[in-house]
Order: C-alpha cells, then structure tokens, then sequence
DNA sequence: CTGTATCCCACCGGATACTG
DNA sequence: CAGTATCCGGTGGGATACAG
C-alpha cells in the first residue's frame, strides 16, 4: 500500500496488477483484527474502549487502538471523545460501516456448515486421522 | 497456517475469546494472496501454474506454491497432476470453493460505490489536501 | 480510563538460485 | 514447466511500562 503519488482504494478496483476487483475491499475490511473490532461493535452497539478490549479477549490495547484508527480513518467506525474526569471514549459503527452488516451475514451463512466440510477436507489431506 | 494440533476451523465459530464467528473464514478465504488466487481461478477457469503467475503479476511462485497448498488443503482448490514431459499441473476451483462465488459477488458489489466513500473519509480524517 | 512509548521477536514474503 | 531450497529484511503484533 502507500507507494508512489497516490493510489486511492477505489482506483485499485482497476489495477491490472492484481486484477482483482475484491482486493482494496479485503485489505480494508479484512485485515487482521478488523473482523473482531467490527463484529463486536455491531452485536453489542457503542461501546467503550475498555468493554472492546475485554471482549476480544485476546487483544493488546496497542493493537486495538491501531485497528480502531484506522476504521476510524476509513469511516467504518465513529468516535466519540467525552472530555470528563475519568475521560470517557466511546466507539460505534458508521453508518457506512453498517452497510456492511448484510456482507457478514453472509459470511457467516456460509461459515454454517461449509467450514465443517474444510475441516473435513483438511483431515483427509493430512492423512485422515480420524478413520 | 498455525493450525497444529487441536482448534479446528469449525470449533473456533464457537469459541467464546473472539466471539467471531466469521473469523474462522476470513482466516480461510481472506488470507494473504487468496483472494486473488481465488478470483483468478474463477475469472478465467481451469489453468497452470505459470499462467497463474503470470496473472497475479507480483506473486512470487514460491508464495503461489504456498497459497495453492493451502487452498487445496481447504478443499477450495482442486489440483491435478498431469505426469507428461514437461510435467503439466492444473488448478481449478473446486465445487466447495465454487459456493463462494455468490460471496465473492457480494463483496464485489460493495465495492462498486463505497470504495469511493472511504476514499473520501480518509482524505477528511487526513486533513483534506484536495480542499 | 484511554491510550502512548519502547523493546523485541516471530513470521511473512521478496529475491535468487537450483532441481526433477 | 513446476516447483523447492536458502537467505534475509521489513513488519505486525506481544509484553511491559508509563502518561494525560
């Protein structure tokens, strides 16, 4: 990403390069971590820095700030600062971010009983252990 | 990829530290270079290694090797070995990996239109150089 | 509470060369 | 042609400590 003069995620829809359509989509959406951020915030609705970090149990808050800019940057998430005594952060999904809800419902359609079939085809390429 | 012994694909949907069910399958399918392994083969059908290559231009054929592997593993990728001299190996999606495609179409949509949008909120969160 | 700042290391993937 | 074998550098992310 970020090399020469400007090479915005729209126009990588056309990049011979890759010559895949789907790719800017991945890189925005799917990347590492993403997909746990934005579950989490679109099945439990705004929430604080804190109840993010306890739900994605495993998360570093480094990393979960470093996802969460750049939803952030990227529109899909929205924050909110509250200036009190503690401070008082709040973050939720986008309006844009939400028009990705049907996208993961999809995705997990597809989870519902193909990945049983992957598991399967994994036990049969490593040597079927379990027969 | 780091899945050795115990946490199969399917038991981590249930697994309470994400609490994602998706992620299991961005894991499979949305991994480095799959997704473009896996748009090629669908765009243009059943092929060699060297025009897979050539198609994904800036894949290294050890990185292809790789990904192909893995995909086969998974069941999404079907490879046949033609024992001729030079030796010829085809891959081709298999009809597991072929039931992605409505997905595949989906997210493809998405891009259409709101690529552009976070095109726009990057350039508003990064100070708005072309304002 | 909500992050930053460092240190550090494992791993991915690029480059290159070589084999069946 | 279809990979494998090495070397190797950059980077993501974990652990830990600290700041506003």
């Amino acid at each position: 990403m970020a090399d020469d003069a400007a090479p915005t995620a729209a126009d990588r829809t056309t990049e011979p390069a890759l010559a895949c359509p789907i790719s800017p989509v991945v890189d925005i959406v799917f990347s590492r971590w993403t997909t746990p951020v934005l579950w989490t915030l679109h099945a439990h609705g705004r929430q604080r820095f804190m109840e993010l970090q306890r739900r994605i149990s495993r998360i570093t808050p480094k990393v979960l700030t470093q996802r969460l800019r750049q939803l952030e940057r990227d529109g899909l998430v929205v924050r909110t600062y509250h200036p009190e005594v503690p401070p008082r952060v709040e973050y939720e999904i986008s309006e844009l971010g939400r028009t990705l809800a049907p996208l993961f419902a999809h995705l997990s359609e597809w989870a519902t009983g193909n990945l049983e079939k992957v598991d399967r085809a994994r036990r049969e390429y490593d040597g079927d252990p379990a027969r």
